[in-house]
DNA sequence: AAAAATAAATTTTTT
DNA sequence: ATTTATTTTT
């Protein structure tokens, strides 16, 4: 019988695999091998960009199961989808299949798994809804007309627009402020309005937990809740998993931090990140976490990574250039020995339309020189820049997918389609049912408010709105089509209790078509003539997709948490062979090319704008992340005439070109622009 | 109270 | 340019 003790340990067995043995010392390098191997209780990878981090972290994980740790007993966390997808992917292919009983995902998806198996102990059910943020926005915003006394009509503008108040609600709950701190901190408005917000947020919570539902931070700030009220919950996890490996420990926020202290003790903790990757401060990510880490764990042992394998040296040095200038970070020196290749080029274009041109120009010459599509990339900081390029890419006939940016779910009428399926699965989700009701013809918010009054008392809303309980005074006629469609679905919905739905697939794609049917399509046609067969297609793409998943909950969680995977599959069904990527920085992360295009670099839009003095260091390491995610190839491009729609932008260079050592780029002219490059 | 018309604001980045 | 908020009309 094994102790605790012994078993968090990593005691590679005398009769363990000698071919396994073999293959890490080939495949790894020494520090990756320490990594990967070590039997610390708490071990730190500090890894520059390209230095295999993510590879140390799968091969770790490998390791201990091929030295007889069961799956079951791994929790592997990590910041984003994409994260999380590759690192599953690779996982299964080092050892064959995927290690059944691992847990591995997002911070948030492992806290919403384990949410629901103690919804009770939170007060909610195991069905609860995921609100995202235009949801609570919406919240937010009934909350604020229904609370007239104190708020004078300027702040109420600007407490709502593009929801203040719920960022810094958020932000207070992520970062472990006050709302006090916060409002004085950050927000430079009246702070007598903080009582008012106070109870804003009070109320929030209120309507959250009358809709049976969670926001995302509550899939965090909930979990730690959990364990902190219920240590035997608290102790059954700890037992569990014995081993907690965390990715990209740069990026976690104050609360994810502790959920991992949490573990510590019983499950020994191995975390990869660097520092100077750090891009998610306005997801209140904490670089702290990872900097004092060493200090929270004295025992830890720590490993440094700092060969780089993807980039040649000149995209090194460049890289390495850049982000001296941040002056706050571990000190690292990333090298690289592979074999010499080109200087970064750094291009000037007069306006956008002719740094696209540009950029396929040499896409071109280099996709004919032999290089798949598949190996190059266009990078750009904000999801909008990438309209001329991918304009003159549909032009040439050039395949691409894009990612980052694009809001799917965001799309109104995915949302109508969604806000049927979410009724049927969580009865009391306000507003779903708020949305619906909106949707018809007649009816308003007042009526709405009035319906919803009185059906919410019943303990079963669907039910009683079915039975024709409640009739409003006005849009009758909407009310009742709305009801018929409702009952229609639920006749399809799978028994109840049954647990798995019989026949898997059909069943989502079937309460869509019936959704259509009912009376979702007569209102598409008449609120969108226009557009009306683009968004038919739309919402086909949901129901194809919606066939994978064999449960309604499943899918409507893997659309709330895994927006832009379920984005990128529905996309991806389009493009079967070689394509180009676009992609923001954001969600280049963890990716590499062998030729790496970043776009835009113009003062306000990468750095944007929106980025003060003190954001800067941020927008630095972001374009850090972007040239590091080159291997052989990278351009750097600015133009100089900007201009948006709605009015000019004097364009110029971004200063992480024009701060760069003139020796480490070649400087490429586009006539007339008068860019010399510093 | 709801719909239509008009004015205003908006573009980081992701769970 | 497009979406969202506000005002006017029905």
């Amino acid at each position: 019988m094994e102790t605790g003790e012994d078993r968090k340990l990593l005691r590679p067995r005398a009769n363990a695999d000698p071919a396994w043995s073999e293959r890490l010392r080939c495949e790894l390098n020494e520090a990756q091998f320490k990594f990967a191997t070590a039997d610390d209780a708490v071990i730190l990878g500090l890894a520059g960009p390209g230095s295999g981090k993510t590879r140390a972290l799968v091969y770790r994980a490998a390791h201990l199961i091929k030295c007889g740790v069961p799956p079951g007993e791994i929790l592997l966390l990590t910041f984003t989808n994409k994260a999380a997808e590759e690192m599953k992917e690779r996982l299964s292919k080092l050892l064959g299949s995927w290690p059944e009983g691992l847990w591995a995902g997002t911070f948030h998806s492992i806290g919403a798994r384990i949410l629901r198996r103690h919804a009770p102990l939170v007060r909610r059910k195991s069905n609860f809804s995921i609100l995202d943020e235009d949801d609570s926005r919406s919240i937010f915003r009934q909350l604020a007309a229904t609370l007239p006394h104190g708020l004078d009509e300027e702040e109420r503008r600007l407490l709502l627009r593009r929801g203040l108040l719920g960022r810094m609600i958020s932000r207070a709950r992520n970062s472990g402020l006050s709302l006090r701190e916060v409002m004085a901190d950050e927000y430079t408005f009246n702070l007598d309005c903080l009582p008012l917000v106070e109870k804003l947020a009070l109320l929030y919570e209120q309507k959250k937990e009358e809709a049976n539902a969670f926001d995302f931070d509550d899939l965090l700030l909930r979990w730690l809740e959990l364990f902190e009220e219920h240590p035997e919950i608290k102790e059954h996890y700890r037992e569990r998993f014995a081993h907690v490996l965390v990715d990209e420990f740069q990026d976690t926020n104050i609360v994810q931090a502790r959920l991992v202290d949490q573990f510590a003790g019983a499950a020994s903790i191995c975390a990869v990140g660097d520092d100077a990757q750090s891009i998610y401060a306005f997801r209140f990510a904490h670089v702290g976490n990872i900097l004092s880490f060493p200090e929270k764990y004295p025992q830890a042992l720590v490993v440094r990574m700092e060969q780089n394998y993807r980039s040649t040296p000149e995209i090194v040095a460049l890289a390495n250039a850049s982000i001296a200038f941040n002056r706050v970070q571990l000190p690292k020196k990333l090298f690289s020995q592979n074999s010499p290749g080109e200087k970064p080029l750094v291009v000037g274009a007069r306006d956008a339309g002719e740094e696209a041109s540009f950029v396929l120009d040499r896409i071109m010459a280099l996709h004919r020189g032999g290089l798949p599509l598949k190996e190059m990339a266009v990078l750009y900081r904000s999801a909008f820049l990438s309209t001329e390029v991918e304009f003159a890419l549909v032009r040439q006939g050039i395949p691409y997918r894009t990612f980052g940016g694009v809001k799917f779910l965001q799309k109104s009428h995915i949302k109508d389609i969604l806000a049927y399926l979410k009724v049927l699965h969580n009865p009391v989700d306000a507003e779903a049912w708020r949305r619906l009701a909106l949707l018809q013809p007649g009816l308003g918010q007042a009526t709405f408010n009035r319906l919803w009054n009185d059906l919410k008392e019943s303990p079963d809303p669907l039910g009683a709105a079915l039975s024709g309980r409640v009739t409003p005074a006005r849009g009758k006629e909407g009310w009742r089509s709305l009801c018929r469609t409702l009952e229609a679905l639920r006749a399809r919905l799978p028994v109840a209790g049954s647990g798995e739905s019989g026949k898997k697939g059909n069943g989502i794609a079937g309460l869509i078509a019936e959704a259509m049917d009912g009376n979702y399509e007569q209102i598409l046609q008449k609120n969108y003539p226009d557009q009306y067969e683009e968004r038919l297609r739309g919402i086909e793409r949901l129901a194809e997709n919606a066939a994978r998943y064999d449960s309604l909950g499943a899918f409507l969680e893997s659309l709330a948490l895994e927006e832009s995977l379920f984005a990128d599959a529905a996309a991806s069904e389009r493009i079967d062979g070689d394509h180009l990527t676009l992609s923001t920085v954001h969600s280049a992360k963890g990716k590499e090319w062998e030729a790496v295009f970043v776009i835009g670099l113009n003062e306000g839009s990468f750095p944007s704008h929106r980025a003060g003095d003190e954001e800067l260091p941020e927008e630095r390491r972001l374009f850090y992340v972007a040239v590091t995610r080159a291997r052989r190839y990278l351009y750097l491009s600015t133009y100089w005439a900007d201009y948006r729609s709605w009015g000019p932008v004097t364009g110029e260079p971004s200063l992480f070109l024009k701060e760069l050592p003139q020796d480490c780029f070649e400087a490429v002219l586009i006539e007339g622009t008068g860019f010399t490059g510093s």
